[in-house]
DNA sequence: TTTAATGCAAAAGATTTGCAACATG
DNA sequence: CATGTTGCAAATCTTTTGCATTAAA
């Protein structure tokens, strides 16, 4: 649940070097709203980030919150758990498969492969509780979004 | 993109036993929006579904394609992509690794594997974009969730 | 000081719910 | 025909935005 101290500390270092690098302020809301997801490994959403933070912070406001946690997110210091900014998506493919999504434009496309479906998982997960179902979550940028990135040739 | 037409006939004639068999009423609504989700490799969001329903039946609500959805992942005949009524999940933990996820309290636990790190994907996928980073999902029912449903072996 | 960041309040967006009318089994 | 399901409208919940004030560099 909780991350080492030593851990922490070193997230925290990282933070104050990229804010700087970035040339992005370095103020006490994004200082206490990036040290709990950095001490917590429980991956909270806003709403939790904000309620944890109040209590050091008791001003800091929701929406703020959520400002914060989308640019450390834009910065690479903090990820998301499944695709960012995405509703619910629906899938009738029953059969085990695997998923590639575009984090860019949310483009997804199923694969296969027998080689993944026999994946090992360490014993540690085991012990967590009962096991369902596994699949690898590939994240990239499709040809499609990788082709209007690029520079034109010529215009 | 499509599913082939053989494996979308055999997803409606699972749907329709499944329907039956939990004595759910089998409405014109219902098998539209299976369908349409039977039908498409895409992954479609409840407003992605509802417009394409709208097509086919105009006077479709999407309340009701919100509570098809549900019904549908609540009978297994559809999942969901990413864990299922969660908002966004924040992470701090930028060193590779994987996860755990209770599909009924939401718990996640992080859990790292080098074997699982050193996945080979098949080729097809590097067709599909630039690969940027892929983990293992997990999806289970966690201890302590196992534990509340067990009957009480003495009250 | 200068400019970016915050908090507030309001807007926008997404999802859910109560209920009368309706369709299915 | 009885009951579950739908569509509508309204409610609720979540996330984002505009703007005056405040704080970091």
């Amino acid at each position: 649940m909780k991350t080492e101290k030593r851990e922490v500390e070193e997230r925290m270092t990282h933070f104050e070097t990229v804010l700087r690098r970035e040339g992005v302020k370095l103020t006490h809301q994004r200082m206490e709203i990036f040290r709990e997801v950095a001490r917590t490994g429980d991956h909270p959403d806003a709403e939790q980030v904000f309620q944890r933070v109040r209590k050091h912070l008791p001003t800091v406001s929701l929406d703020t919150v959520y400002r914060t946690l989308w640019l450390l997110n834009d910065l690479g210091l903090v990820t998301t758990l499944g695709s960012s900014r995405e509703r619910t998506r629906f899938d009738a493919n029953l059969s085990s498969h695997h998923h590639f999504v575009c984090e860019q434009c949310g483009f997804t496309r199923d694969f296969y492969s027998t080689e993944l479906d026999k994946i090992q998982l360490p014993d540690s997960v085991d012990s967590l509780g009962e096991i369902e179902a596994t699949h690898v979550e590939v994240r990239g940028v499709c040809r499609n979004c990788v082709e209007n990135q690029k520079p034109k040739t010529q215009s």
